[in-house]
RNA sequence: CGCGGGGUAGAGCAGUUCGGUAGCUCGUCGGGCUCAUAACCCGGAGGUCGUCGGUUCAAAUCCGGCCCCCGCAACCA
């Protein structure tokens, strides 16, 4: 019987397009998952979407549809993530909607379930309520104490809630991280020890009534289910359980990994495994928490305002480059497990070094010599060369064994270096046995024929490595050097038939031309980006006026005045600050901190004359004191906020008092 | 002492689990080749592996102190 392999993707929320760090997620599943059926197990690779939620409520409300016509249109409409997938060649078995039919029963039943055992309770979810936002925030949440939607003040309010007995599971799960490799890599299990297990689990809201657009909890009406059961559940509801739309739970269950992205790794952690205990069912056998993808801003344009000039959307890479060279650069440059910086100059990069100059060159070559001097077959009458050969064949045949133990370690980064090293190897083995020197005489034919036959053999042993990562390539590798061995077996030396067919096809793998590549990109990202704001946005926009009138005399009390900035600096640790020195008239200096870092630079503000308001309390800001507030102007341009500075006549002298 | 990640050649990174000649890509300088996608191959220059101390025959790697950077958080009068 062969070995089954169950490998997921979180579930993405649609509640706006995908980006290059969903598609990296997926892409790295996909590459485990091929590559588990390539070495013949039977594979069960499911992904989804989570679809309910407050968020998704609200934003169908926006758009002025429902929320099923809302997700319906991110999901499975043209363009969609479904089609995302498709296009990405994902080869998922399995698609799970979390408002797919199914689903939502078997939801329902979990939940009793668990309410039955006792582990999910009604109790009261006590918040801070703002009245006119009918909105429950956290303490945390708030703002200065206020509504942090609104500003308004928020009162103490109790809602009605099930509840989830986490705190039950705490030992359990402790131990689970601790003593086991259930989470890897091993970095992130300090993080949830330290920040959520030992500190102590409390029990989990796992219920709303503020919103409609979630699985209703049957034996409550008004309560739907949160989050947490909703979408974790996903996991063993598309497998069949507690549902008769598929019925292969038993086969497949226990998951044998989940990969997650390290913002997900404490549900997938601590409360999936706690849901599972308290349902009575095995564990899934490993969490592996990848990193992400982060984007290096301002290396291309020097432009403060627009620092995001790299094209992030996956389908304008993947339409410009081939989905295959997409999909080795996000396995190749990252190392699964921690974050990598995401730039469109290393993707470029990326596909001229190792897929133009190396792979589809050593291809080229290699099939072009053939046709050459062999007509595209090889002759019979080979001479080989023990001290010329041994060390590319060696390479070659232990390749395979190499790279299964990467592959198993989701190390995939190495193991493709691992099958460049080869692949370097055959290039540097062209140029030393020079076969254009071979091919002269009649004499070294026959050596010329081994050499070509052992590049062949090469070329074939690493594109069936590669598979996993780029299926459409290999394909049309396999078809140039006339191999029909291309199976996970065949990854061993010496099997390609005598009487392949080579045939030279087109370049795989065309070379970019970085400088206008960049350029091209940068122009796509502007334009979407102006296409986006003059859609969505309006182009100006300010605040609504107050209705409520103020007395003369409070506004009197307001001491505005003229001021010199005598220095600005930035506030360390501080993205928003900048600390401000200040020439009030009164002979002694003034300080002020302002959250403007972002629309100035500080050297261009010393001198200025600017106007504050200099009786307000003093107040510290990150350990600094701030005696006062710069006015500023503040508005939205397509969405934006832009603040600008009040700045008067230099005329002024510091401490003229407004008004 | 809020939590976590990191500091290795001009740039970007691997190596740190389990100490033993410091490696890769780009760039740069010089050479070779002409089969190939102006690609390929060889060689050179360039590193006190953040810093100070400890353990050791031996430290990028283990231990301790410190400095700096980046996320999260906080702050944003």
């Amino acid at each position: 019987m062969s070995e089954k392999f169950y490998i997921t993707t979180p579930i993405y929320y649609p509640s706006s397009k995908l980006h290059i760090g969903h598609t990296y997620c997926t892409v790295s599943t996909d590459v485990m998952a091929r590559y588990k059926r390539m070495t013949g197990a039977e594979v069960m690779f499911l992904t989804g979407t989570d679809e309910h939620g407050q968020k998704i409520e609200d934003k169908a409300k926006e758009a002025g549809i429902t929320p099923q016509q809302f997700v319906d249109n991110i999901v499975v409409a043209e363009g969609g993530i479904k089609d995302m997938w498709k296009l990405m060649n994902i080869s998922n078995d399995r698609f799970i909607r979390t408002t797919d039919d199914y689903h939502v029963k078997s939801i329902q039943k979990i939940f009793k379930k668990m309410y039955d055992k006792g582990d999910i309770y009604k109790g009261a979810y006590k918040g801070k309520y703002c009245v006119p936002c009918e909105s429950f925030w956290t303490e945390s949440q708030l703002k200065d104490g206020m509504c942090p939607d609104c500003g308004r003040a928020v009162t103490d309010a109790e809602e009605e809630a099930y509840f989830f007995r986490l705190s039950k599971y705490q030992s359990k799960i402790e131990e689970l991280l601790s003593t086991t490799d259930f989470l890897e890599p091993a970095s992130r299990v300090n993080e949830m020890l330290n920040n959520f297990v030992r500190p102590g689990l409390e029990d989990l809201c796992v219920s709303r009534t503020s919103f409609t657009w979630g699985v209703p909890v049957d034996f409550d009406p008004g309560h739907v289910v949160y989050v947490w059961v909703d979408a974790l559940s996903n996991y063993i509801t598309a497998l069949g359980y507690m549902n008769d739309k598929y019925s292969d739970f038993d086969q497949f269950w226990p998951a044998d990994v989940h990969f997650v992205g390290k913002e997900i790794v404490r549900f997938h952690s601590i409360i999936w495994p706690a849901m599972l205990m308290s349902l009575e069912l095995p564990l899934p056998k490993k969490i592996f928490g990848h990193g992400w993808l982060l984007l290096d801003g301002g290396k291309i344009s020097k432009s403060k305002e627009n620092t995001t000039v790299n094209v992030i959307d996956p389908v304008v890479l993947a339409e410009r480059y081939g989905v295959d060279a997409l999909r080795y650069y996000l396995m190749r440059e990252f190392p699964f497990g921690s974050d990598g910086n995401f730039s469109n100059e290393l993707l470029i990069n990326r596909i001229n070094i190792d897929l133009a100059n190396d792979l589809g060159n050593l291809v080229s070559r290699t099939t072009a010599m053939v046709g050459k001097y062999f007509g595209g077959k090889l002759p019979q009458e080979q001479t080989a060369d023990e001290a010329m050969d041994a060390e590319l064949i060696a390479m070659a045949s232990g390749l395979k064994a190499k790279y299964e133990t990467l592959m198993e370690k989701y190390t995939f980064q190495t193991a493709l270096v691992e099958i460049f090293k080869v692949i370097d190897r055959a290039n540097k083995y062209i140029d030393e046995n020079a076969p254009w020197v071979l091919a002269r005489s009649p004499e070294t034919m026959p050596r010329l024929a081994r050499v070509m036959y052992n590049l062949l053999e090469t070329i074939r042993v690493c594109n069936i490595l590669l598979t996993p990562f780029m299926p459409a390539t290999v394909v049309e590798i396999a078809k140039q050097i006339g191999s029909d061995r291309n199976l996970w077996e065949d990854a061993e030396w010496g099997l390609l038939s005598a009487d392949a067919q080579v045939v030279k096809g087109a370049n795989l793998f065309p070379r970019i031309d970085l400088k206008k590549e960049l350029e091209a990109l940068a122009q796509i990202e502007e334009e979407r980006k102006a296409e986006e704001a003059r859609k969505s946005l309006p182009p100006v926009e300010v605040e609504p006026q107050e209705t409520e009138n103020v007395d003369f005399d409070t506004f009197c009390k307001s001491d505005f005045r003229a001021v010199k900035v005598k220095d600005c600096q930035p506030v360390k640790k501080s993205k928003k600050l900048l600390k401000f020195t200040l020439d009030d008239g009164t002979g002694k200096d003034r300080q002020i901190l302002s959250g403007i870092a972002a629309w100035y630079k500080p050297e261009e503000l010393v001198g200025k004359t600017l106007v504050a308001i200099v009786n307000l309390p003093p107040r510290k800001m990150m350990g600094q004191e701030s005696c006062g507030m710069l006015l500023s102007a503040v508005h939205k341009e397509y969405g934006e906020e832009k603040l600008n500075l009040i700045m008067v006549s230099d005329a002024i002298p510091a401490g003229a008092k407004l008004c």
